[in-house]
Order: structure tokens, then sequence, then C-alpha cells
DNA sequence: TATGAATGAGAGTTCATTCAT
DNA sequence: TATGAATGAACTCTCATTCAT
């Protein structure tokens, strides 16, 4: 109880002024706790802050596997893709600047997580994602050849759209406003640009 | 001479650390001056960070203005711009760890720098880029209609290639090596989607 | 029996950290108890260290009141003093630690320990050691006449063989071990030395 | 300056309270400087107690050396050796009090700055104090025939003259008044009884 | 008796910034 | 320009103690 408010009050904070900035009194105080009471559970700032993003990448990670199967078509993985992500991120702002801050950093704690959570899977879903994709470049199924890119492009395409809108905005001299309309739209000329573009 | 110095000893520091977590002593350390000169130069640790995002921001701007002329043809756009970007950062890995995390934050510096520096251009290339875009909309050579979610495909593609790695090599279960072929390789992917995803 | 336990882990504690140094929560889990139960039973910390303080005390004072018998020799004296305390001492060190450090507080609360035991020994024994002392100096039976310093002599020379190892082995350059040899030799050693030094 | 009033306020501080219970606030405020001063030339407090006790067993050994010379007879060495201990720790008390407590620890740092300081004198002084002893051991000089036992007895007389005070007084029940007066005669006791125990 | 959660007052340490020279 | 010393506010973390059950 406790332990869940102090996760939820640590992960505004850290979204909004990263780990560096994050200020645990600001997180205690969110949280309504005893400061003590966060070294009690997390033991240190760090170690909160790793928590925070273990369930988000948990999280982020379990809407991915739910459309990963074995007889996973190129289109519908290129057009859910991004829906997925792009949904989900809308609904979970504070995990993108979380993770997007974490991505900058040398010694990704990320990618530890996503590597340990992955290992730990019986349906060893990274296997399943490599070998979905090397049969669909065999089959002709996609242009791009290369794994490596491949992925790249969709997870591009997908994240960044949470980061990049303030330059695009800025160049374009507008400001556009994130409602519904605004993500299906997102969603479609992604999906759109992924299938014209790879699909053979 | 020395205020270059501490200008790239933060640039440094920033990418390493971010703003929160860099530190004055260290940056004076690198820049091998007396810490109080720092200030004497940069009167705050936070001007001193602005100085060193506008130069970053100045910097990209003038690459990418170096190919917008008024007789750009789309086809010629989506083949350079990845081609800019991503040449750009990989030869300065450090503006883009200081960027991607700006962009993070609510109040964007980096936002209002690329504002200021258009409007001091006489408004001339964004509103070049403006018209192009609108004129390869009406023209048909490019089928995505929305001028925003177009130069937010490009961005995301050219900018996300430094950001997105990590995750990738994690699904994958890989390494890959940052080496001149990868980039080359990353480039012609990019810009292979987005002509065959755009192009009419 | 929890509260004997945890006197025993106060007293591993106490002796390793000294008072300040010593941690409330390493003593509840070396006495595998709660730590509320430890304040249940002795209510505060300082309250506990006087507990282990004066089991401590008790125990040496017995281990002294052994020998002191109103026809008590000084020879016997200068022979079995030196063997009681370091044999005592050598079989419990945590005690050696905890009462040398508490030697060095101004406000002693040993010294108030061993007064208390006396008075509540009816006086007998105290008395009676001064009055040996005293006899001893007016037979002639000893050469130092000054009962104060006698005493420091035995005392220094008993005690401080679990203090003084260190320097002796810093200045030799040398490593003894602490084996029964070891103590055997010291305590002739001592012995000796009182005896042909002090009885006349 | 300001690092010698800080040395000076840690040695009373750290005497009074030892390591533990001693408090940087209390020190910086005695010392009257500000307390990120102490950080700044010390930067920690176990740093602090480190340089107060290198200080101090310098001082204590520079003592001791001036009277140890290749000609040194054993009579001079017991006559001297209790003079220079007494009298320099009856004048320097917090020295007693921060060496008597290191001493108790399992990781004595005291006795690792006596090994370094003795290793790093040309004149050797410890190999010279080992000669002597030696010598006078062949010689016949002196009855102890133990090496380490020979100087734990002129250590323990000397230096827990100003430790065992307090038990000697509650035993006796007596209070004895520090004076001029009270060190001459404890001077005169241990040389007497070392001399007369154990020169031949 | 026993426990896990909670608390408040501090502990040591850090850091951007300024001052005196 | 340049420096070493100084400052104050804040920061993370700790610890004895208490509470609710």
């Amino acid at each position: 109880m406790s332990k869940e408010k102090i996760l939820e009050a640590a992960r505004e904070e850290f979204a909004e002024y990263g780990f560096s900035g994050a200020r645990v009194d600001r997180i205690a105080e969110k949280a309504k706790i005893n400061k003590a009471m966060l070294f009690y559970y997390f033991s240190s700032k760090e170690n909160l802050y790793k928590s925070v993003l273990k369930e988000a990448a948990e999280k982020l990670m379990s809407q991915i596997k739910s459309i990963v199967t074995p007889e996973l078509k190129a289109r519908t993985f290129l057009e859910k893709m991004p829906e997925i992500y792009i949904r989900y991120f809308s609904r979970n702002r504070e995990i993108v600047k979380i993770l997007g801050r974490e991505l900058m950093n040398e010694d990704n704690y990320y990618k530890l997580i996503i590597t340990e959570l992955l290992e730990n899977e019986e349906r060893k879903t990274p296997h399943l994602i490599k070998k979905l994709i090397d049969r669909w470049i065999n089959n002709g199924e996609i242009v791009e050849t290369d794994q490596f890119n491949l992925l790249m492009n969709i997870i591009s395409l997908s994240v960044f759209s949470f980061m990049g809108k303030q330059i695009a905005e800025a160049v374009l001299g507008i400001k556009v406003k994130e409602d519904k309309a605004f993500f299906d739209k997102r969603i479609k000329s992604v999906s759109n640009l992924l299938k014209r573009g790879m699909l053979k």
C-alpha cells in the first residue's frame, strides 16, 4: 500500500526531473509517507529508481508479448506494433520520459532489465520475434533484409512519436493537440509507412 | 580560449550526466580552469548549459539548412535528410545525448532555441520547408498528406537511430558495432523506407 | 530467555563498535528477536548498555573477591591477582573491550557500578583489600608505600595486557599468537615482576 | 590555519565522544568554521579522525625516539620510558583517550600508523629498540628473558596509569588529585618497580 | 509477547555559488 | 583574469524509538 504509493509518486517525480533532479523529499511528500519509509522499503534512491524502471519495462513488455504469436504475419506485425506502442505510451506519458532519458545513459539499466525479462520468459519472446523476422525475410514477405534495421525502423517510428513532436512543432511553427484523433492519425501514418515501405 | 575549453568540458559532462547530474567541479577540472572562472564567464550552471545547448542546436540547424533549397524535390529530401542527421549525430554523440534528454523536459529549452534561431533567420528556412512540403503534397509527389506526420516520420527514423539501438539489441540478443558500415547501412535502410513508403 | 539472548547479542555488538557505534537493529538481528522487543525489555539503548556493563562488572568482581580473604598474604596477592585478571579477560574478550572503552569516558558508568557493587556487599571487600594493603605496608611485607600506586601497578600490568599488545607488536615488528602458552607466560612475567619489584 | 583549528577541535571532540559519538557539526562549531570547510580539507569524518590519530602518533613517537640511542642502558631505559610516557600523556589527556579507545578496535588504525612511521624512519628506531632489548637480555642486564613481555610490562605500567585510575579509586573508595606531585609519585613508583623487578 | 510499519530528529556529505585577494 | 577559501542550503540516508495490531 505504502509501497505502491511510493512507486507511483516516484514515477511522477523521476518523469518530471530525471534521476539526479528528482528529490527524495518530494517523493515522500507526494506519497504522503514519512521519508524514512521510502528507505525502509527501497533502501536507496537508486534502488527506488530501478524499481520504477522495472515496473515500467514489465508493463511495456507484456503489451508487446500480447501480439507476438508463432503464426504472426509481417503485415499484422507492422500494423499492430505501432498501435500498441503508441497507445501504451500515450496512456503512460511518465514512462516515455523515464525510458527516454534512460536510453541516453551509457550504462543503460533498462537494457539490462529487458534482457533479464526476456531470459526469464519461457515463451522466449525474443527468440520468437527473431525467428519470425527471419521467416519474413526469407519468405520474401518483407523487403528490408537486415533484422536489426527492420526492428529499428519499427521502434523508431513508434517510440519517437513522443520525443520528436516538439522538434516538428518548432520547425513547422505549429502546435498540435494530443487528443485521440491525433494518436489515431499518427498510428495510421506510421503503419502505412511501414507497410508500404517494407512489405513486398 | 578558456571559454571554449569550458564549453567543451561542459558538453562532455552534460552528455554523460544530464543537467542535474553534471557537476560544476568536474567541468572545471576537465577544462583545467579554476571553478570560479566558470562562473566569471557563464554566471551559472544553467546558463552554461544553455550555451552548450544553443551551440549544439546551431550546428545541427546549419546542417539541415544546407540542403533546403527552393527547388528541392521530395525524393532528394527523403534521401538527404536521414543522411545528414545520421552522419551528423554519429560524429557528435554528445549532442544526441544532450538533445535527447532535453526533449524529455516539459519546458523544453531546445524548442525555444530552434524557434528563436528560425525567427532570427528572417523566417526563411522554416517557411521554406513548410512551403516545400505543401507543394509535394499538392503535387502528389508524396502519399502522406499530413505535414506534421510527414516530418515526424523523417525525424523519428533519423534521430531515433541513436536512441533505439540498445532496445533493438536487447530484443534481438545481439550487439552491433557502430562503424562506418553500420551507419551506411542504417542510412540506406531509412531512406529506402521513406522513399518506398512515402513517394508516389 | 529472549532477554538473555539480547544481552549476549548486545555484549558482542558493544564490544565491537562501542556504545555510539553499536546499532540496535544489529543487536536485534543477532539476537533473532524483533527490534521492538528489545525496547520492551530494556526500554532504551542506554539502559541495555548499562545492563551489559553491570553484568560484566559483576562477573569480574566476583572473580576478584574469590581470593580476597582476611589472612591473605602479599606474596599470594601478587601471584594470584594477575592470574585471575588475565585468565578472566582472556576468556571474556568482549568484556575487556567494553570496560576498556568505558574507562575513557568522563562520566564513567563503570566506576559507579563498582562503587555500588562494593557498597551493596556491606562494604566488605573494598575495606578488606584496603585493610590488607595497609597491613602489608606496615608489616614491611611490601616496599611500595603508597596504597594507590600499589594497586595501580597490579591492575595496569594485568588489564593492559590486552590493550598494549598491538603497540608492542608494532614496535617489535612481530605478531604473537594468543594461545594458552602465551597467557601462561604473560601471567608469569607479570607476577614475577610484581613479586621481585614489590616484595621485601 | 583553518585546517589547524579543525584538527584541534576534532581532537577535543573525538577524545570526548569517540569516533562514532563525535559530531561533525560540533567540530565545525568548535573550530568556528563552516561545516563544508571540514570536508573541503579532510573529505570525510573518518579521514579527519585518521589525521588526528596520525598527528598524535607522531608526537608520541618523537618523544620516544628522543631517548633511544645505541648506547642506551637498560637502567636508563626503565627510568626514562615511564617518565616520558606519563609526562606526555599527562599533558595530552585527549590523546590518551583517543588512543585508548582505538586500541579496543579490531582493525586498529593506530597500529598501522606506528608501523608506517617506523618503516619510514631511517634511524630504524624499532630495530634499534629490538637490538637494545636483545643486548640487555644477552648481557644479563635484565632478568626478563622475553622481548615481548619486557616491552609489555613497561608500556602497561606507563600508559595504563591514565586508564586504571578510576578503577583503583573505586576499589579504594578514594579520590586522587592529578597534580604535579601525583605524576611525580606515579613515575617514581613505576620506574622503581621496573628497575627492582627487572634489573639484575 | 510479538511484529511490521511508522516517525522525527538528526547524521554526514554535496554542491552551486561567492568572496577576498 | 585567476585562485583558494568560504558559505548556506539542500541532499540522501540513518537511527533510536514508538505505534497499531
